[in-house]
DNA sequence: TCGATTTTGGATTGTCAACTCCAAAAACTA
DNA sequence: TAGTTTTTGGAGTTGACAATCCAAAATCGA
């Protein structure tokens, strides 16, 4: 998952201190935004000294990759099993559920993890915004393979186009979170969710 | 509009020097986003000395709030007389090419100015998350305004409910403009809007 | 016009953040 | 077990950035 690419071959200990400072970044970095954290705080979080982040890290944009890549994982990986079964109204209702009330529980803070990322890195930084950009794929690939099995199995009109239902979806979803962020209330992200439930809703026989 | 509240009586060439000083700052914050903008970059783009920024704005925080206030004016002042007539489908429609076209245009470049600070301010700087709240409310009180009107009319079933309707059409909208921005294609951006004039039309009668 | 206030220039300060360096300890490997 | 590589500690360097200060010039109000 995580470029093995070139140099560093690392030991057991030396991927559980990187894996240790990855978590601890991605976490304060959800709840301050990547500029708002600096290197230090992430060597405290962590519990790391400066020399072993930046054995780890060449720079701090490395971290913010290595970050961005764990969010991704997270989000996808924390909607799972729901994600990979949304083949029913009754699947994206569940999940729709879910999703408010994990943002309920969270008081609205911090948003989508993988959303505050991507808006604050998308024109700044060329490589996060590929990495940001592949999370939203890979998600929207969840999303559409729901829609497209009950497609498939002719519960859909045939003039709906799944693919393009599921972008939208994700399109609701993360304006919701965006707006119930800041008026910190479910309202928007309700309104969203349930406005595309409904039109996808409009497709079904 | 902006507080005239205690303190500084500001001359004509005051006022002047500080509308240039939020323009300018409100440019740099939209292209680099607001941690990315130092008070010197403003400087700098504005043409003035430090003293004179301190001097109509205590802090940075005071600025960034001025420039908050001017985003939110500036996107609801952009979107006239469009936006006060969003009442047919017609009209509807129209908005959300120019919409989608002013994105192109931009090279999907900041993606929704009122947006972005938004997402960068919303946990971090309470005051200026009220008044995010504030501009995205006076955008939703505009569109369902609209749809109140077709509503009124006669034009919608009954059970049509225009406020929800304009709230989630907004969601459809910042969700597809923060995914436009990331994948730098207008795909997202027309799907989330479409589907949501898709979702108004349903309820024609 | 004159006195008070506002506006401006620009050097300066103090803090903080990213990143470097050197040397020692620990962990692998042959 | 000896040699090599990886991992760790922590002080130090450098630069940037927010914010301050002291005057001088311009503007305004009576």
């Amino acid at each position: 998952m995580d470029t093995p690419n070139q140099e560093h071959r690392l030991t057991r200990k030396g991927k559980e201190t990187r894996a240790r400072i990855v978590a601890a970044a991605a976490r304060l970095m959800f709840e301050r935004g990547v500029a708002g954290t600096s290197v230090e705080d992430v060597q405290r979080e962590a519990k790391v000294s400066a020399s072993q982040l930046y054995h780890y890290f060449k720079e701090k944009r490395e971290l913010v990759l290595a970050v961005v890549r764990l969010q991704c994982e997270q989000v996808l990986g924390a909607q799972e099993p729901l994600l990979s079964h949304l083949d029913s109204m009754e699947a994206l209702r569940t999940w729709r559920d879910a999703i408010v009330q994990l943002q309920i529980e969270r008081q609205f803070v911090g948003g989508c993890p993988i959303g505050s990322l991507a808006s604050e890195l998308a024109d700044a930084e060329p490589d996060a915004r590929l990495e940001l950009a592949e999370g939203f794929e890979l998600w929207e690939l969840a999303i559409r393979k729901g829609l497209r099995a009950m497609y498939d199995r002719g519960e859909m009109r045939p003039d709906a186009d799944p693919d393009r239902l599921a972008l939208a979806l994700l399109a609701g979803l993360q304006g919701g979170l965006l707006l119930a962020q800041v008026r910190k209330e479910a309202g928007p992200l309700e309104a969203g969710l349930d406005a595309m439930l409904a039109h996808i809703r409009s497709f079904l026989v």
